[in-house]
DNA sequence: ATGAAAGCGCTAACAG
DNA sequence: CTGTTAGCGCTTTCAT
C-alpha cells in the first residue's frame, strides 16, 4: 500500500494539517518541523494520491485555456479534438478547457489573445504561437506570474514554458526525402517547393530537412523552384500552375505546408499528376481524398490528435505534481500515409 | 457541476446508501423505489465519479492479469511495456497487474495458463491466446464467471469477451502491397514469403492482404515460394537460403512473422540484399537494426505499446463504468517505418 | 505555529 | 427493505 499524509503526520508526530502544509511550502511552520517532515517524506517516497486531491478540489474546479491559430486552418481540427478528448477524459476530475481561436499569425492578435488568456485566472495555458519577441515577453510575463504554459504544435524557444508538445519539423522534411529515394528510379529529380511561408520556421526546417536527406541519398537533384503560397489555396494554384507551364521538366512537387489542395488542383488541371510525384504534410480531409485518388503519392502526419490531449494530460499532470516533477517534451512521431493506411 | 449519488437521493427522497444499491443492482431494494431512482438518475445524467470510487475501493485494490505468449518473442517486449505504464498510470487508483508468460502457442500450456488466471481472483483479464474450441471456451466460462476479459494482439473471436484490441493484419498485408506497388518500376516480381505458422490466422491474413493488394494495384507477380519458419531465426535461415539458392529470380522478400533476423541473414550470406526487397512486420531490435542498414527497405508496425495499454486503460474503464458502457473494439494503426523514422 | 474537524463522491458495514 | 455512519487521501477552515 502506498505512503499517505497520514503515514507521515504519525512518524513525523505532528498533524496531517502541518505535513500538508510543508508539502505546499506554505508559510507558518516550524523550520525544524518542516525539515523533519521533508525528509521523512521523501525517505518514505511519498507521492500524492491523485483520487484523493482530485476529490479535495473539486470546489475549486480546474480550468484550462487554449490559443490556437485555427480559424479557416482544418489542420487544427484533429489537435482540437485532442485537446476535447483529453477534457473528457479529465472531466472526472473537475477540469474543463476554453479554447480561444484566432485567425492566422497576426502578431497583434496573437499578443492580444495572449493577454485575454493571462487575465481569465486559468490554472494552464496550452497556446500555439509565432517565435517573435514580444510573444517570447509575453509567455515569460505569464511564466513568472506563476502560470504554467505548454508550447504546442510551434515551439516558442527560450522561454519559461514548462515543455513543447509538437512535431520535429526537420525530421518529417528528411522522412519525405528518405520515402522519395525508395520510389525513385534513378532519373534526376526536378524538384517544385511549394512552402506556406518564408517567415515560419517549421516550414523551413522541413524543406531543409527535405534537401538535406536527398543529399544523405546521393539523389540526383535539383530545386528548380521554391514558391511562398501563404498557406493559401488560390495562391498556391497560380503560382504553382505558372510554374509548372514554364518548368516542364520538373517531375516532383514538394508541398511543406498548406495550400495542397490549390498546388493539386493545379497539377490537375494541367494534367501532369501521372508524370510528378507529389508530397505533402498533414491529412486534413481534401489531402485525404488527393491521396486516396493517387495524385499525392504520401503525405507526412505528425499525430496532431495527439499533440492535443498529450498537451492537456501534461498540464494535469503538472498541477497535480505541483510541478515537482520536470516536464520533457514530446515530440510527436511522422507518420507516413499512403492510400492503404490513410483512414488509420 | 456534474450530479452526484447525493443530488440523486434529495431527489428521490430516500438515502445515498439506497440510490448506491440501486445504482449496482443489489438486491433487497423495493421495485418501485429502485424504478423511481433508475429514472431519476438517467434523467440527471449521472455518471460515477472516477475519483470518488477510487478513493472508497482503496481498501480492495484493483488487481488485472495478463496472459501472453512472450516467452522468447522480443516483439512482446513493447506490448508489455504498454502494459506497465498503464499500471503506472493507474497506481493512484489501487491498480497492480500481473503477467503471466508462457512460451510459444502450444494449446495445453495456454489452458492451463489461463486456469490459473482463472483461479487468482482478478477484476479483470486481458489475454493473447490461439483461437481454438477450448481455448474459446475457456474464456467463455470465465466471461461467465462475470470476469472481464479483454483479447489482445490477437482476437479470440465469437466469445464474450468485452472487446479487442490489437491489428488489423489483412490490412498490414495491404498496406505492405500499396507501399511496394509505389517503389517499383513495372518489372515482374518474383516473390518469396516467408511466414510464421500455416496455422496462425494473422499470418495467413497478412499475406492474404498482401496478395490482394499487389492485385488491385494491377502488379506484375508471381509467389515463387511460400516457407514456413515457424518463428524461428534459424529454421527461417536455413529454408530462405535454400528458397533462394534454388530460385535466383526472386527479387522480393515478404516476411509476414518472426524469423526477420533469420531470414535476412540468409539473404547477406548470399550477398542479395541489393538485388532484393525486402519487407517485414513489426520493429523488434534487431529488425530496427536491419532497416537502419537497408536491408529492409521497410517494415509495418501496429503499435504495440498502444496495445497493451489501451487494454489496461479499457479494463479499468469498464471496471469504473461497471459495464454499463458498450466496448469497442480497437484496431491498431499500420505504422510504416523506414530507416528516417524508425526510431520515432 | 499547529491541531482538529469537515467535506469532496462513493462504498461498505451496521442498525434498524 | 432502508437509513445512518464511517472512512478512503487530501485540502481547507476554524480553533487554539
Amino acid at each position: 500500500m502506498a505512503v499517505t499524509i497520514k503515514d507521515i503526520a504519525r512518524k513525523a508526530e505532528v498533524s496531517r494539517g502541518t505535513v500538508d502544509r510543508v508539502l505546499h511550502n506554505r508559510k507558518g511552520v516550524n523550520a525544524e518541523v518542516a525539515e523533519r517532515v521533508n525528509s521523512i517524506a521523501k525517505e518514505m517516497g511519498f507521492s500524492p494520491n491523485r483520487a484523493g486531491k482530485v476529490l479535495a478540489a473539486r470546489k475549486q474546479p480546474i480550468r484550462f485555456g487554449c490559443l490556437l491559430p485555427s480559424i479557416g486552418n482544418p489542420f487544427f481540427n484533429d489537435l482540437i479534438a485532442g485537446i476535447h478528448l483529453g477534457e473528457k477524459e479529465l472531466a472526472d476530475y473537475g477540469v474543463s478547457i476554453d479554447v480561444l481561436q484566432v485567425k492566422s499569425f497576426d502578431k497583434n492578435i496573437h499578443l492580444e489573445a495572449i493577454k485575454r488568456l493571462k487575465d481569465n485566472r486559468y490554472q494552464g495555458l496550452c497556446i500555439t504561437s509565432i517565435d517573435v519577441p514580444e510573444v517570447k515577453e509575453a509567455i515569460d510575463d505569464i511564466v513568472i506570474s506563476g502560470l504554467p504554459v505548454i508550447t504546442v504544435n510551434t515551439d516558442i524557444t527560450s522561454t519559461g514554458r514548462l515543455c513543447y508538445v509538437g512535431p520535429d519539423y526537420t525530421h518529417g522534411g528528411r522522412t519525405a526525402a528518405g520515402l522519395l529515394s525508395m520510389m525513385n528510379n534513378e532519373e534526376k529529380l526536378f524538384i517544385l517547393i511549394v512552402t506556406g511561408s518564408f517567415h515560419i520556421k517549421g516550414h523551413n526546417e522541413r524543406i531543409k530537412g527535405f534537401t538535406e536527406g536527398l543529399e544523405a541519398h546521393k539523389m540526383n537533384f535539383e530545386v528548380v523552384c521554391l514558391l511562398e503560397s501563404m498557406d493559401d489555396d488560390e495562391q498556391a494554384f497560380t503560382l504553382t500552375s505558372e510554374c509548372l507551364k514554364q518548368n516542364p521538366q520538373i517531375n516532383c512537387v514538394f508541398i511543406a505546408a498548406a495550400g495542397v489542395k490549390g498546388a493539386c488542383e493545379a497539377i490537375m488541371h494541367l494534367h501532369m499528376q501521372d508524370h510528378l510525384k507529389v508530397m505533402s504534410f498533414d491529412d486534413i480531409p481534401s489531402t485525404k481524398a488527393l491521396v486516396k485518388q493517387g495524385i499525392i503519392s504520401f503525405t507526412l502526419c505528425q499525430e496532431p490528435r495527439q499533440q492535443g490531449y498529450i498537451a492537456i494530460q501534461k498540464l494535469f499532470s503538472h498541477l497535480m505534481s505541483e510541478g515537482k516533477t520536470p516536464m520533457e517534451d514530446t515530440i510527436t512521431k511522422t507518420i507516413i500515409k499512403i492510400p492503404e493506411n490513410i483512414e488509420d
